[in-house]
RNA sequence: GUGAGUGUAGCUCAGCUGGUAGAGCACCGGACUGUGGAUCCGGUCGUCGAGGGUUCGAACCCCUUCACUCACCCCA
């Protein structure tokens, strides 16, 4: 006896079966159609990089410990992407020179990360990154918050149901080095620690910095003060704050920000740090506002060295990844994810094997007109058939019977409205598309 | 990789201190040969996650393993 093959995907990964498949594509139409309007342009690249690609500025961890390897029959060491940033990055970098800059550019491709399954993580997911290089502007933060409150929006979000948080990790490196004695280089292990401080108990974080051989009251001095736009005018220099395009962008973006954008919630927030360590000063978080799914739902940041990494010139970027697994969530969670749309538009039945010549003109004339339309692979009884029509959420049953097609007509049957009229055929399509987009105006 | 919890029909679950597997929903058919949703009647469906052990006997107890869920790590 031979084992039956399973049936489910392996650990971690999804199989997206019509209904959630809807779901993932009338959400990220939705957000290319945001983005693009900004100008973005559309790239893609391969699902296999060399691991060197990452093992330069990625995380430690995610090469280490969470990439899928293999070796290729030229014994190279290949790579399933993990995050797409590096591969744009070498991309910019190989038309370096004939790009005009700045250069917008949005991807949407699906990463793997071997790790373990949990609530909005998986080993496989389809993250939109939108990265925009070339520009030291402040200008380029802002438009990536813009985007993100767009894309937000378009997608039925409120202003309340999500915040942005902003910090700049130069900014914080040279306030630990003022307040805190803390060299440049040692910088990302504090970072690290303070990550982790929501998580932890205080003594913990504090013993963690004692051990790097801080002081952890001035370290957290930095970390831990009430508003940051109140004090952390008290402890930094002027230039320094102006220095920072974080710093920027969240005191003073509001202000010439358009009209439907004033409402978002943009914090300065030094706990932000992130994992990646190729970002150079601003990085920045999309969070889910209500308490049930406390996950970022995007996240980036500026990585002006990058490029420069392929021996080219410094062309600095700024970008950020949205995943679909935790976007999905949030949707959930405030019950403005978009019902799934798996019914077609109108099946036409025959009542008799006589009339299947009719059926297929007559269903050809309806998919000209762009209706979604089914003929039946068998001729059953009409009850059986309108039963099976309506279970599916099939909007249109078009009965075509000898008697009404003597006259050149077809019953139009309104599944949902539960209503029934004849229809020539000529004007079939036209009469189904009205009553369909009427639908759509008023769900 | 670490820790905890859960695995019984397609789905949700019941199954007594161990006695040989059930309900609802779903699905298929009929009541209804040119009209769906309701109702009624009937039917299909299980290696009780897998392997081993204890026992006269295991869905139940023990061991191993796999999968799933949640958390840690990391991050979308």
């Amino acid at each position: 006896m031979t084992q039956p093959l399973p049936t489910n995907p392996i650990p971690g990964t999804r199989d997206f079966f019509p209904e959630e498949m809807s779901v993932r594509m009338q959400v990220f139409e939705k957000l290319y159609r945001v983005i693009e309007s900004y100008g973005y342009l559309r790239y893609d690249g391969p699902m296999l990089e060399p691991i060197d690609l990452y093992a330069a500025k990625s995380s430690e961890e995610i090469v280490a410990h969470q990439t899928y390897v293999m070796k290729d029959r030229g014994d190279r060491t290949l790579v399933v992407r993990p995050e797409m940033t590096p591969t744009v990055a070498r991309m910019i970098a190989a038309k370096s020179g004939s790009l005009s800059m700045p250069a917008r550019w949005y991807s949407h491709p699906n990463l793997w990360r071997y790790e373990r399954k949990q609530r909005g993580r998986y080993r496989e997911h389809w993250q939109v990154n939108v990265d925009l290089f070339g520009t030291e502007s402040w200008e380029a933060e802002a438009e990536m918050f813009e985007i993100l409150g767009d894309m937000m929006f378009a997608l039925g979000a409120k202003a309340d149901d999500f915040f942005i948080r902003v910090s700049d990790r130069a900014l914080m490196k040279a306030a630990l080095r003022a307040v805190a004695d803390v060299p440049d280089d040692k910088a990302l292990d504090v970072f690290g620690v303070i990550d982790r401080m929501a998580k932890v108990p205080p003594e913990e974080t504090r013993r963690a910095l004692g051990e790097l051989g801080f002081d952890p009251d001035k370290v957290l001095s930095v970390f831990s003060v009430g508003d940051p736009l109140v004090e952390f005018p008290k402890i930094l220099t002027a230039e320094l704050l102006a220095s920072s395009k974080a710093w920027r962008v969240v005191t003073q973006w509001k202000e010439h920000a358009a009209p439907s954008l004033r409402e978002l919630r943009v914090t300065f927030d030094p706990t932000v740090v992130r994992g990646f360590t190729y970002y150079t000063s601003t990085v920045f978080e999309l969070y889910d506002a209500s308490p049930e799914n406390p996950r970022s739902i995007a996240g980036g940041g500026r990585y002006d060295d990058l490029v420069g990494l392929f021996g080219k010139p410094r062309t600095p970027g700024i970008g950020f990844g949205m995943g679909d697994v935790t976007l999905i969530d949030f949707l959930h969670t405030h019950g403005i994810a978009p019902a799934p749309r798996v019914a077609p538009d109108a099946t036409v039945l025959a009542l008799d094997e006589g009339s299947r010549a009719e059926v297929k003109r007559i269903a050809a004339l309806l998919r000209e007109a762009g209706l979604r339309t089914t003929t039946p692979l068998e001729t059953k009884k009409l009850g059986k058939a309108l039963e099976r029509a309506s279970k599916e959420g099939v909007r249109f049953a078009v009965i075509a019977a000898p008697a009404e097609l003597s006259r050149g007509a077809v019953k139009l049957k309104d599944l949902v409205r539960s209503d029934e009229r004849e229809v020539s055929i000529a004007e079939l399509a036209a009469s189904m598309r009205r009553a369909l987009d009427a639908l759509e105006v008023a769900p």
